[in-house]
This record gives structure tokens, sequence and C-alpha cells, in this order.
DNA sequence: TTTACAAGACGAACCGTCTCGATTAGTATT
DNA sequence: AATACTAATCGAGACGGTTCGTCTTGTAAA
């Protein structure tokens, strides 16, 4: 029974919940028994409830209804409707991760993927993904983390990557301080965004 | 009736819930008929829960019971918890206004300022009180604004004071772009606090 | 006499768990 | 290969709890 397996698992490890998200069910698709329609037809509903109810209206009630689907099969794969919103917002609502060619100016770099990022950060579906994780995150440590990992961890080592190459050519003084740089330019976009309910032009950037 | 009272007067502004927060309730305590120690009953038990449960366990039901209290004494006074929350985040959970008395120098003010604005939004109480009024502010612009008159705009308008001040007094430059350094100090605090789930240290600042 | 009050009943929604056969995907056997 | 076996997953929905926002009742206070 799985039931039990799980729950003896947990027992195992000692924690609260099942543990989550068993080992990226991305690679695992293949040799996992997991349903590919089920899965596919859950995060479509999630991104449709995400959009037109928001983060406050939503639940995985709903969500099994939209998806037509047992809620035990969201609650199998998810451990909280967190970690669901959490993977519907990394893997379809942000800009495609590119790192800097070493070509156009850094400048220019920076403006495009901070404009890329605000803009799809500013949508409904995305905005209320970030608040639905950031409010339960605060209450979570082991979210919060796994929020760091799938979202700002790639973003910060892409610029900081970008600076070090910009370094070695020159182009950016090498006791330049990217951390507090980076600090500083995402900082003001979340804040634009997500504080004070604001649009992302090309200009502020 | 007050149930038909209220009903009625939604009825003819239009609008989905009741008009909240009866024009303030600070001022009025003394002409309504409002029970002083009820008032206070909610306020502390909502402080009490914020802290110790945090946004997302916040119930109503349970503020009504941990202030010993009917729910539509709740219902009566405030249109929902984020309008509740807001209340007690305005009112009980933020640094005193503190103008600027042009004698320090602008620098040293605003540090201290940012600094004890800075450490205040990251303890539990205020954290949970912000997201949670931000979640729902995200789905309800009159909420927003709300907000946005209760929290923002006093502290915007003091470091615009402050600003002028300095300016009269020839400590800043004529054409400095206030705005943008409001929102770069500002953004910097709540992005640290509320995203970052770091720390603000004097050093930061 | 009117209003707010505490208490709690009400139906609806959702929670997270559990159970139920029916599928289905890997494995073993032929 | 084709087949049969078997165990994990599936959709569905029942379950006891909690909270929602409204409504009713009887009491206390202005």
């Amino acid at each position: 029974m799985p039931a039990r397996f799980f729950k003896e698992k947990v027992a195992e490890c000692n924690i609260t919940h099942i543990e989550p998200n068993r080992p990226h069910m991305q690679q695992n698709l293949s040799t996992t028994r997991r349903n590919v329609r089920s899965h596919k037809a859950i995060i479509d509903a999630t991104l449709k409830l995400l959009g037109s109810s928001g983060y406050v209206d939503f639940s995985i009630e709903k969500v099994a209804r939209e998806a037509g689907v047992g809620k035990q099969t969201i609650y199998r794969w998810w451990s909280s409707r967190a970690e669901l919103v959490l993977e519907v917002w990394r893997d379809r609502l942000l800009p495609p991760l590119e790192p800097y060619d070493g070509e156009k100016s850094l400048v220019k770099y920076l403006e495009s993927s901070l404009l890329s990022f605000g803009q799809l950060l500013g949508r409904s579906y995305c905005k209320q993904a970030a608040i639905c994780v950031l409010a339960e995150a605060h209450r979570d440590p082991a979210l919060y983390s796994r929020m760091e990992e799938a979202i700002y961890a790639p973003r910060i080592k892409l610029i900081t990557d970008a600076c070090h190459v910009a370094q070695v050519q020159a182009r950016l003084p090498s006791d330049f301080d990217i951390d507090l740089i980076i600090d500083a330019l995402y900082g003001a976009i979340w804040y634009k965004v997500l504080i004070r309910f604001e649009e992302v032009t090309e200009n502020y950037v």
C-alpha cells in the first residue's frame, strides 16, 4: 500500500510531511510510473486558476476538479500547494535563462534580462505565483531554500558570470562589488512589481 | 437590523462588500457605541496570532476565540482579515514617524529611520502582516490604496520633506531626484526583508 | 428603546487522509 | 515477441475537521 510506504519513509526521515517532489520528476518521468497526461493536466490547471482567481482563492480541490484528476494524485507528487505553484512558476512563468555572450555591452545585457524578468514578473499569473510561494516560504525554511534554488540562484549566477566575463575583458573594474549591484538591480524590480504594484518600463531599468 | 442596513448600503454603492472600517473608528470611538474592551481584545488577539501561527493559518475564527468575542463583532468593524491586519500593522507594528529636525545630517537621519523601519519590518509579526496585506491587495485595488495611504505615503512624505529641508539648507543639490532615491532606499529594505529573507543591518543601510 | 454585544447554528468550501476498484507500466515467463 | 503477472498509480469520492461569511437569539449597556 502506497500510503503505508510513505508513512514509513516519513517516519524514517523524521520529517513532518511527505518528502516532496520525488527526486526530480522531470528527469525520472521515463523510469517512474507517473502518468504524463495527468501531470500536464495538473500544471495547466494550476496555471489557469492562478490567472483567474489568484492565490487567495487557489485550492488543491479546484486544481483537481479542473484537471479531472484525483486529489491524491496531486498530493502524491507535491507536498503542498506552494510546491506545486513553485514548479509552475519556475517552468512556465519565467523568461528563459540567457547567458552573457560577451559581445554586446554588459549594460545592454543587464538591461534586457532585467526588463524581460520584470515584465514577466508583472503579469498577473506570475505575481500570484510569487506572492503564494513567498507567503508560505516565510513560514517554511525548506520551501524557501527550494525557491532560492529554483528562482534566485540561477539568475544570480548568470549575472555574476557576466560580470566576471566583463572583468576579464576589463570592461568592469575588478574590485566591483557584484553582489551589491545584483541586490540593487533585482531588488528594484521585485520592489516595483510586488510591493508598489507598478509596471517595469524600459525607462526605469 | 444592522445586516439589512449594510446590505442596502452595499446595493446603493454598487460595491461587492460592506463598506469597510466605518469612517475611522479611531476618532469615532467616543461617539459610536463601540465596545472599547472588545476592540482592544481583537487587536491584541490579532497581534498574538500573527506572531505565533503566521498569516497562512490566520483566521477570523481564531481571533474571535482568542479575544473572547463574537465573530460578528469583528465582521461589523472590519470587512476582511486583511483590513484588520492592516490596522494592526499600521498602529502597532511600525516605528513612530519622526520628522527631520534639520539639525543632524540628512544622511544620518535617513540611516536611522531606514534602520528602525527595516528592523521592525524584519520581525516575524510584522513580516506576516506585510505578506498578508500584500497578498490580498494584489487582488483588491481598494485595499491597496488603503495600504498605500497607511504605510507608504506617510514615510514617503517624511523623506520628501526632509530632502526639501536639506535642499533649502543647500545640503542637497536642488535637481536631486528625490522620488528615485526613495524608491532605491525603501526598495532595498523591502527586498531584503520580504523577498530575500535576510536581516537589515546597520552596515547594509 | 435602540444598538452592540457573546454565543453559536447554519450551509458551503476546502483541508489532508483514506479507501475503492480500474488502469497501466514495468518485469518475468513463456 | 507475445504473454501473463504484479505492484504502483490512477480517478473518484467518503471522511472528520476547520473556517468561511451570514443569521438568529437573548443579554447588557447607553
